[in-house]
Parts: structure tokens; C-alpha cells; sequence
DNA sequence: GCGGGTTTCGTTATCGTTCACTTCGGTCTC
DNA sequence: GAGACCGAAGTGAACGATAACGAAACCCGC
């Protein structure tokens, strides 16, 4: 009744259990004859090697954890971030013969819970998702010497593998974007400036300003959809003669498209909004918003090549994926 | 530099492994005196346990797989869905102390690896979302002797524990609130038959009907959006004089608003629609659609609570949770 | 003060693999 | 034809923990 043992598959082969070893992982010092012997064996005992014997002596554990530090609030609040980029790296892991284990780490009981299973060794790597500067996790794995990527720019005073979208770039292009189309006074909703996401678009949001002569309009929000809102009645109170948002994330920008309506302001007529992640929801706002997008997909794909890839072999240790204007009719 | 073992430990604290292992596991025939040296040790050393050892020998490792067995187009079509039950599934865990595997089981090389993977014993049970009743995987999962539940209802022909919402009773429950409201020609956009919701769904809407001395007018979708538009294209067609469509679930629904607003349509003036699962989404749909919601988060702690119940102390093997009607303004 | 029964702790075997070595044929070389 | 050499298979020792078993030490009552 319980699973066969190297052992049991020597003996059925007639062969040392090194032998069949030496088959199992595919070594080439066997001969044709005899491997066949024992892959009939195997199949026949319907042999797997138990897992906990094998990584108690290599080292290894072929998992790696996938661990998002967040505040599961904030990570779900675009769900095709979360969904995408784990759809993304299980089948990119998969390709690699490796599990994901899944560690959703809300501070701080999260925090020493993810550290004891990494530092106990149940993973060769870690595929971090953390968005907060003060996130204290991102060095506290580097520190236990484990392979970590991070998705996103981590905090600046850890040294750490990342891929990130160009933040910057995407912002600036929107915010060019309104420049382009005649926008004169063109505020800004930021995303909370604890969060290395909030602070590059305001900096993109800023640059593009800087080089034409407007003033910047900021108001600052969590990137929650009640910010939104109350940051966009806030603007409408600074300046009323507005005439052009950039909102740095979607959901937030649903919350502005409402306090717009509400205070009878046309969109895209009267004032102009462009969101950021293109989340499936604005498809559906009215007007549809038009948004930057950023390639999740090949973002978490790269965060699993880096994390595979041996440092010494490794073109470079940081990423940075291009972002992309997508116009619809807010803008 | 290498990570300090039981010997160590026990080295430092004077006593033997045995004793050590007997603190680390929270025995309680050591003397507290004793116990205390042996902590004091274990946190000067910053020893942590290595699991590949304690598992090769307990026959546990503390971790269970979460097994999606679905096409991931299918399964992220309703994003709110997926993460909520990771979301859910993870903090329950995590109570428990227990890891979580996730596992994206697209057919049929999927299912092999997972099949290879749970019967090498990398996990103590399994929670299995599989929503097709041609799925081999629970048959198979369960003939291994592995502990599994199922979110939904699996296949009829296999017998295995699981916690579903209740279907039938949701959509009886949108098609009578069209009743009351006076419509009289109901039609439906199915889901797939091959899925156990989407026959529930569609027994739902009968009964509700035969209740009634209504006629049915079917059309099936295979739960896409783009479905949803070729068969409320189809109803049209079919019954030009609908008043009132009952779609088997939101992504359908949002398909379907798009085609009646085209036909000329007004809704819920001259067609009501009510959708099923109430995803993000419709909150934003032109109007707000009415839906049926069904508790996610507590469908999926009931699983997970199903799977830490040892068989003969379980009250059930099988959990069915109500459905609940939100109106909104499509109907 | 002595025997029987508990605690409490140490010894040792074991789990299933892999890895470094050894061993064993057989070929090659001079 | 003998020794060096090489490839293929076997042997034995880890790997780091747990658990069964044994041996002290201690308690108790008589």
C-alpha cells in the first residue's frame, strides 16, 4: 500500500539502487539495456521519488515562493495585476519544472511568517511583489542570502534584482498626450508616496510639465477609489478652471469620472482624464478611459527569467519594460 | 556561514538532539529549565528546523495544494473569483499553519504534472477548483487517497466532499424577481453544459419557470463575453418580443447589454436583464446590472475547513451555501 | 530503605536519496 | 602480454530530523 523506494525498484530490476537513481535524473552513464530494465521497473511499481529524501541531500527544493507584500486590499484592487502575473509565472515556472508557493504577506505577523519559511529553506528563490518604500521584507531576504527578484523597484537602500515598467515614461506620455491635445490646465491625482509606483508617476507626470510651462496641480491619493473621489473634488475646489486629470491609477480614476459627473462636468469635453494600468473596468466607465498600460505579462516573464538565471550569467539585474498610451475616449 | 542543524543546537545548549526536537515541537516532558536553555540556543544559533528532514520522517510537510483545473482563460474570466478564493484560502491557511502550493492545471499536460506531483506526497491534501464535469482530475486525485475538496460540485460520477453555492436556487431566485416584476416572455443565456454551474444555473431558470405557466427560450453561451453577444443575438432573433433575459453569468451579461443596446433596446424599459456571480465590473455597466451573488469567501473557508477535518469528525462531506439577489437597475 | 511507577532525557535506528569511492571488466597502448 | 586507463555498476556514508526504546532519576507509600 505505501510507495515503492528506490530499494524496491533495485531489487525488481536486479540492479544497485544507484543504478536506478542514475536513470531517475537522467544521467547518461547507463546502459541502454539496463536503463530499460529499470524504467520498466518503475512504471511498474509506478515508482516517484519521494520528494523530502531527494531535497534533504541536494538542497533543493524545485519551489520557489511567489509573496506579496501587501495589504491584501491594495493588491486587489486591480485584480488583473494580481491574476495576470500569477497566471504568468506558473506557466513560465512550469515550463522550468517548478512550483509556486504562494505567500500573501500582510505585515507585520505576515512579515515573520514569510521570513521563517524562506530562511527554513523550502524554496531555492523568491519572486517578490512589494510596493511600499518602508517595506522592510525586500532586505530582509536579501540579507538570508536567498535569490530574490523583485516586480517592481524596490525601495532605493536595498540592492536588489528587479523588473519594473517605466513608470516615468508612462506618465509623461500621458500627460503629453493632454499637452498635445490642448489641455491647458492639467492637474494630477498621485498614488501615495510611500509607494515606489506613486512616486515615478508623479515624477513622469512632473517632467512632462516641466517641459512645457504649465504649473502642476496635485492632489494625493491611496489609490483607492474613495481617494479618488475626494482627491478630485479637492482639485475641482483649487482650481476650477481645470481642464485635464492625469489620475495614476485606474481605480482611482473611476472615483474622479464620478465626482466629474456629479458636478456636471463633461468628459472628455470639459475636462480630459487619463487613468494608469488599464484595468478591465475602465472599458466599461463612461466615457471608456483612456489609460497607460503596462505590460504585465512580459513584466512577471522577465521576473522569472532573472530569478532562473544565474547572477554571474545575468545581462543585467535590473529590467525596465516600456509603457503604453492607450486612447480611448476620456482623452 | 551554513544554516545550524539539531546537532548544533544541542551541542550549545548541552543536551541531546533528542531533547532539542522535544522544545522545537512544544513537548511538554522537558523540565522548563532545561527548555529555556535550549530556546536561548536556538535563538543565538537562529536555528530554524529544516523541513526536508522533518518530512522525510513525519510523512507531513505542512502544505496543501490549491489545484485550478481550468483553461486560465476560463478561470480569470472572473477575476474577482480567483483572487478572492487565494485571498480567502491563504489567510484560512495560514491560521493553520500550512502552505499553499498553487498549481494551474491547464489539460491535459497540466494534469499530469499535477497527478505526478500529488502522488509524489509533496502535499498533505488538496483544494481543487474544477468547474467541468469531463474533468478526469478529481477521479483521479481521489483514487491516490490524498485528502481533497472541491470548490463546486464535481462530476456527478465521482464521490468526494466539496462546498458549492447554490445555483439552482440563485437563478429560480433572479427568474422569479423577473416574474414579480411583471415580465412575461423570460429567456436565457446558459452557460456551458459541460460545467456542473452551468447545467445548475440552467435548472434553475426551468424550475423557476415551470412554476409559472411560461415558456423557455433557451440559448447556451460558453461563459465569454463574446459568447453572451452571439446569443443574445440569437434570443432576438429566435423571440423578437422578449421582455426579459436571465443570463447564467456577468461576463455573458455585459455581452448581452451591448447587443440589446445596439438592437435599440432599452434597459430594464423594454428588455430586463439579471446576471449571476456579481463581479466588479457590473457596478459599472451601463445600467448597473442585477446579479446574483454568491459568498466566495465563505465558500471558501468552508473548504478549507472541510479539508482540516479529519473525515470522521466531519459533520458533512458536502456544503452548500445560499445565493443572494442583488438588484440594481437592469431589472 | 526498598520496590514499583513516573518523569525526563539520551541512544539509536530509520526515512529515501544522492554522492564520493570502490570495484570490476574490458580495451588500449607500448 | 602486462600495466595503465576508462566506463559502468555497486557500496557505504552522509543529509537532518523524529520516534521508539532504554536508562537514569525521582517520587511515593509501606
Amino acid at each position: 500500500m505505501k510507495r515503492p523506494t528506490l530499494e524496491a525498484v533495485a531489487a525488481r530490476a536486479g540492479v544497485s539502487r544507484a543504478t536506478v537513481s542514475r536513470v531517475v535524473n537522467g544521467q547518461s552513464t547507463v546502459t541502454p539495456e539496463i536503463r530499460e530494465t529499470v524504467l520498466r521497473a518503475v512504471s511498474e511499481l509506478g515508482y516517484v521519488p519521494n520528494s523530502a529524501a531527494r531535497s534533504l541531500v541536494t538542497q533543493r527544493t524545485d519551489s520557489i515562493a511567489l509573496v506579496i507584500s501587501e495589504p491584501a486590499t491594495r493588491v486587489f484592487s486591480d485584480d488583473r495585476l494580481f491574476s495576470t502575473v500569477i497566471r504568468t509565472v506558473s506557466s513560465e515556472l512550469e515550463a522550468a519544472d517548478k512550483q509556486i508557493v504562494l505567500m500573501l504577506a500582510s505585515a507585520p505577523r505576515g512579515h515573520a511568517r514569510v521570513e521563517r519559511y524562506i530562511s527554513g529553506g523550502h524554496v531555492d528563490g523568491v519572486l517578490l511583489l512589494s510596493m511600499h518604500g518602508a517595506d522592510p521584507l525586500p532586505g530582509a531576504l536579501t540579507r538570508m542570502g536567498v535569490p530574490v527578484v523583485s516586480y517592481g523597484r524596490p525601495a532605493v537602500a536595498v540592492e536588489m534584482p528587479y523588473v519594473d515598467n517605466d513608470n516615468v515614461g508612462g506618465a509623461s506620455a500621458a500627460v503629453r498626450h493632454l499637452l498635445d491635445s490642448g489641455r491647458r490646465r492639467i492637474a494630477t491625482i498621485a498614488g501615495p508616496q510611500d509607494m515606489i509606483g506613486g512616486q515615478d508617476r508623479l515624477t513622469g507626470y512632473r517632467e512632462a510639465l516641466r517641459d512645457s510651462d504649465r504649473r502642476s496641480i496635485v492632489a494625493v491619493g491611496d489609490f483607492t477609489r474613495a481617494s479618488g473621489i475626494s482627491a478630485m473634488r479637492q482639485l475641482l475646489e483649487d482650481d476650477p478652471s481645470l481642464d485635464a486629470v492625469f489620475v495614476a491609477n485606474d481605480v482611482m480614476a473611476i472615483g474622479a469620472l464620478q465626482v466629474l459627473r456629479q458636478a456636471g462636468r463633461r468628459v472628455p469635453d470639459d475636462v480630459a482624464v487619463v487613468g494608469f494600468d488599464d484595468i478591465e473596468a475602465v472599458r466599461y466607465t463612461d466615457p471608456p478611459l483612456t489609460t497607460v498600460r503596462h505590460p504585465i505579462p512580459e513584466q512577471a516573464t522577465a521576473m522569472v527569467r532573472l530569478l532562473l538565471t544565474p547572477p554571474q550569467d545575468r545581462a543585467s539585474d535590473r529590467v525596465i519594460l516600456p509603457s503604453e498610451l492607450v486612447v480611448r475616449e476620456s482623452a
